[in-house]
DNA sequence: GTCCTCGCGCTCGTTTTCGC
DNA sequence: GCGAAAACGAGCGCGAGGAC
């Protein structure tokens, strides 16, 4: 089954960055972008999950979210089918409304209810991403061909071309991708075949491993950039009080026994699942080493080490854990709105 | 009222850090 | 290198609060 309604964890780190974030850090605006980037790109992805799944031919592997790393810059594929003798990038796109597409501008126009916005070309962006993976797969002792389609997945939406202009036959409706893709394989049918296309993907994935490491390091940030502290499940403000037994808001006085365990899974997508007694205490804002401990025994998955060489180590699960987060981005998302 | 669990502080022993 | 101070976890006990 193609599982791309999984939550790029890289999604979950980034809001957790803006969270913690002062409003005015100078990498706020770029993480705010790639986050409404990356929640369409989430958002598209799970409505293309049901076309790719329908595809008759199955003799192809999926792989999401992929980041590539190519002379130390890294660029990111949405979805890519791995065929043992062809690469299929899918350049996903979940616009609703009328949208046109000038392949001679290189322009993507979206007219909808809140006035026009102009993209890129999709069709250029999948090319740029095609010639990148091509370069990274010659780097890596691959040669194979790679297609790309631009997949236009929200059943509200209307593809136009401009006046006198065409439009590209790798754009499609979602419902086409199982005939396009077939299409494709019959081009294919007399090409050499991949030896090992597993040990192919394993290497995008360590690739795009690579990358999620990396990515404080990518928005230039330490971690002294990060304001610790409990937010607040109420207001989203940062700087829950420990009173005895739970966690009360100065902002808007609410109170939560576990408003620590939020606090816990922003540290973990920001500075791993590693934390000792001290880091804990900064984190959360307590003074008492034995509520840090108290605590920490409460949610750590395990402890290893002795004494004072004591680590926490925090397992949370992606896919399951973090949702309010995504929810915490749709209020921020619809708050900038109403302004 | 009794029992149980949770939340926290205290003591103790160990390890690390710091100043001389 | 040595001793004092600081930091830490383990274990224990106590008080508060909830369930029955």
């Amino acid at each position: 089954m193609f599982q791309t309604q999984k939550i790029p964890s890289t999604l979950l780190k980034i809001i957790a960055y803006q969270i913690h974030l002062p409003s005015n850090h100078k990498s706020i605006q770029k993480i705010e972008a790639d986050i409404a980037k990356s929640i369409s790109g989430y958002y598209g992805e799970k409505s293309i999950a049901y076309y790719i799944n329908s595809i008759v031919n199955k003799n192809f592997e999926p792989v999401q979210n992929i980041y590539l790393n190519i002379y130390g810059r890294f660029f990111e594929i949405d979805a890519l089918l791995v065929n043992d003798k062809f690469l299929l990038i899918t350049e996903v796109k979940n616009h609703r409304d009328v949208v046109t597409i000038d392949h001679e501008l290189g322009v993507m126009v979206q007219q909808g209810r809140r006035g026009e916005k102009t993209y890129q070309d999709p069709i250029l962006q999948a090319e740029k991403q095609a010639q990148l993976l091509d370069m990274w797969l010659k780097n890596n002792g691959y040669d194979i061909p790679i297609e790309i389609l631009a997949v236009f997945t929200n059943q509200n939406v209307v593809v136009k071309r401009p006046e006198n202009g065409k439009l590209d036959s790798r754009i499609i409706y979602g419902y086409k991708l199982n005939q396009k893709y077939e299409e494709i394989s019959k081009k294919y049918t007399n090409h050499p075949v991949l030896n090992d296309r597993y040990e192919l993907i394993n290497k995008i994935l360590d690739d795009t491993r690579l990358f999620n490491k990396s990515l404080l390091k990518n928005y230039n940030l330490k971690m002294n950039d990060f304001m610790p502290g409990v937010t607040c499940p109420n207001c989203d403000r940062i700087g829950m009080v420990r009173e005895k037994h739970k966690w009360r808001c100065l902002g808007c006085h609410h109170t939560d026994k576990y408003a620590h365990i939020r606090a816990l899974k922003e540290y973990f997508l920001i500075f791993g699942p590693e934390i000792t007694n001290k880091k804990a205490r900064e984190w959360l804002g307590i003074e008492s080493r034995y509520v840090a401990k108290y605590l920490l025994q409460q949610i750590a998955h395990k402890q290893v080490g002795k004494g004072r060489q004591t680590v926490y180590i925090l397992n949370f699960d992606l896919q399951k854990d973090f949702n309010y987060l995504l929810e915490y981005n749709k209020k921020q998302y619809i708050e900038k709105l109403a302004l």
